[in-house]
DNA sequence: AAGCATTTTGCAACCGGTTGCAATAATCCG
DNA sequence: CGGATTATTGCAACCGGTTGCAAAATGCTT
């Protein structure tokens, strides 16, 4: 069937571990058996095999990127980033959907059955609990899009939500709103609750600014329309800080059709900026999280703790800036 | 490092065969030496290594997953619908990305390197004899969202272009439209080829409609605005038909910027009902891929090729329908 | 209890590679 | 050219499992 070591020993008339050492880099094989290996793998149409190799390397190449965030165009993103940056490292993501799956131990051990060489926790909304499993049982593992943590058991990569809370309310502090509120996603999501902190300390310096919050159920345009339409019936406020994009093109949906418009009558600030936010009928003004960046240094901690094990856990945040669109009036306008 | 087979019969007190066996369906093994070596494997953690026992069954119930389109947010949810489906058979999904890759060879010998049991090729602007060279290797394929083919080389699971294509230009003539066109994807791929056929051959019936045809330079957003824009400038016709929704999201974008509005100066009608085309604000009329349906065909084929390798290649096209919206007018208004 | 059919078990070889070690070959040096 | 040094090579054991086969144990029948 498939063409082995064995062959092409054979072929070459050479031994096996000749073979196995043309094929390895920075062994010892003379120029002369080395041609005639190659020679003879060429003709047969050789090539190792990974796994059985892993067997005795202790390394697969193979990296768990796990993920629950199917429904969030950013992470059609993240994903193309992720595969393409472990290719680059010759790492192979195996992909595993956490869509209806809460306990980590089935991942874990599935992953491991695979020995992968490290896993990639990408998700926001999965507590910390579920990257910490897979340190449990040995894994290098790092936590992607996670919660900033002072003394983080694995390393976690992302963002500081506290500054980007704060960040979106200096923004429409800056942009002369008076009365402002928070629309979080789900009210049990750490990122939630750290950006609600941020937003709110920054308001705490401005008690002139009446402020309100309210959650939608799900990071997801149908939540974030209905929780607008919901607000809207009541008592709007001038501007509102969304949990994510999606959740701020559902509410942005939602203003239209109360046939109000944006920015001029309300304003709407997201966060991630996807690809998505930049296109004109949507011209999302929003919070951008470097999502390039962060995915590179998850990457690159995961590969220096497969080489390190014992290496310190350790917590990189990136910074976020707004980018200027069409859903917030100007700077100048509500200067004071 | 690693608790292995050894470890749990050694503790066990049997053999490596019994503790092998226990783990293996439908292997013979008494209950009372079942009951122990579960019992020690519980205490020691063991799960077996899903590779080395890949060597000998020849089986790694590992799939690659192949694609180009990581850009366009119907993938994401066809990727979440293909890890979800591949898990539930116990299948796991190796995911690679040919963003710029154009070359199969590559990636042929990396899958098989990795001994693949089988290989899912997800991409409608890929050649079919990207598919073939895995046939070629001896890896069981599928070519899912590939085009129609009367005698074809591999599996492929779709839809039938020509007959959207057919569907499109009905629908329009029975909207009452007099003058269509056509605005496709890349003028190279072949699902644009195949649905301009359609579309054409169905109009050829009714010489009373004006016709005609251009390309966006790829299925973007930006594409699909920069080419409306361009034909805006000149004669635009009543309505047109899209390569696909992001296609057709740019194409509503350029309408409007113009101080045009749909349906009423232009009608658009997409083709894929990505999950985004419902959202309201969006609203898209559009052409439904039944992607659950094309993705649940494709792992059975995929598995049944596993099973019996010399199976024969066939095609399987799903029917597509047009999902009703708010960006063409509706039917009666048209009636003649 | 003996005789026979069935299960269960362990041995050992194997899956496709890697690698430490000792033997062999090549190279260098005076 | 001989001896010392270094590079190359093959053997054999091993990585963590699986499996055919024959021996041992069990169950059944009379």
């Amino acid at each position: 069937m498939a063409v082995t070591l064995r062959d092409v020993a054979d072929r070459a008339g050479v031994s096996r571990s000749a073979v196995s050492r043309t094929f390895t880099e920075g062994a010892s094989v003379s120029p002369k058996t080395r041609a005639k290996v190659e020679k003879a793998a060429l003709e047969l149409g050789y090539s190792p095999n990974a796994l059985a190799s892993s067997l005795t390397t202790g390394r697969t190449k193979l990296i768990g990127l796990v993920s629950n965030n199917f429904h969030n165009p950013l992470f059609l993103e993240v994903f193309d980033l992720f595969t393409r940056g472990l290719q680059d490292r010759g790492l192979r993501p195996l992909l595993v959907n956490l869509s209806n799956e809460t306990d980590p131990q089935n991942s874990v051990r599935m992953l491991r059955q695979y020995s992968v060489d490290g896993v990639i926790v990408a998700s926001s909304t999965l507590p910390p609990s579920f990257a910490e499993a897979f340190k449990q049982a040995g894994v290098p593992v790092v936590h992607s899009f996670g919660r900033f943590s002072t003394s983080p058991n694995v390393h976690v990569v992302g963002i500081d939500n506290v500054a980007c809370g704060r960040m979106a309310a200096e923004a429409l502090i800056a942009r002369g709103y008076r009365k402002v509120a928070f629309l979080g996603g789900p009210e049990k999501a750490t990122s939630t609750q750290d950006r609600a902190l941020g937003f709110f300390g920054a308001l705490r310096e401005h008690p002139e600014i009446e402020v309100s919050i309210s959650y939608a159920s799900a990071y997801s345009f149908d939540a974030g329309r209905v929780e607008m339409t919901r607000l809207l019936m009541q008592d709007p406020a001038q501007a509102y800080f969304c949990g994510d994009d999606v959740l701020s093109i559902g509410a942005l949906s939602a203003i239209e059709e109360a046939g109000l418009s944006c920015p001029e009558d309300i304003g709407i600030i997201g966060l991630n900026d996807m690809d998505m936010a930049r296109w004109q009928n949507i011209d999302l003004t929003t919070i951008r999280q470097p999502i390039a960046e962060i995915i590179g240094a998850s990457i690159d901690l995961v590969v220096g703790t497969i080489e390190r094990p014992d290496r310190h856990p350790e917590t990189r945040l990136f910074p976020c800036r707004v980018v200027e669109r069409g859903t917030l009036r100007p700077v100048h306008q509500g200067a004071a």
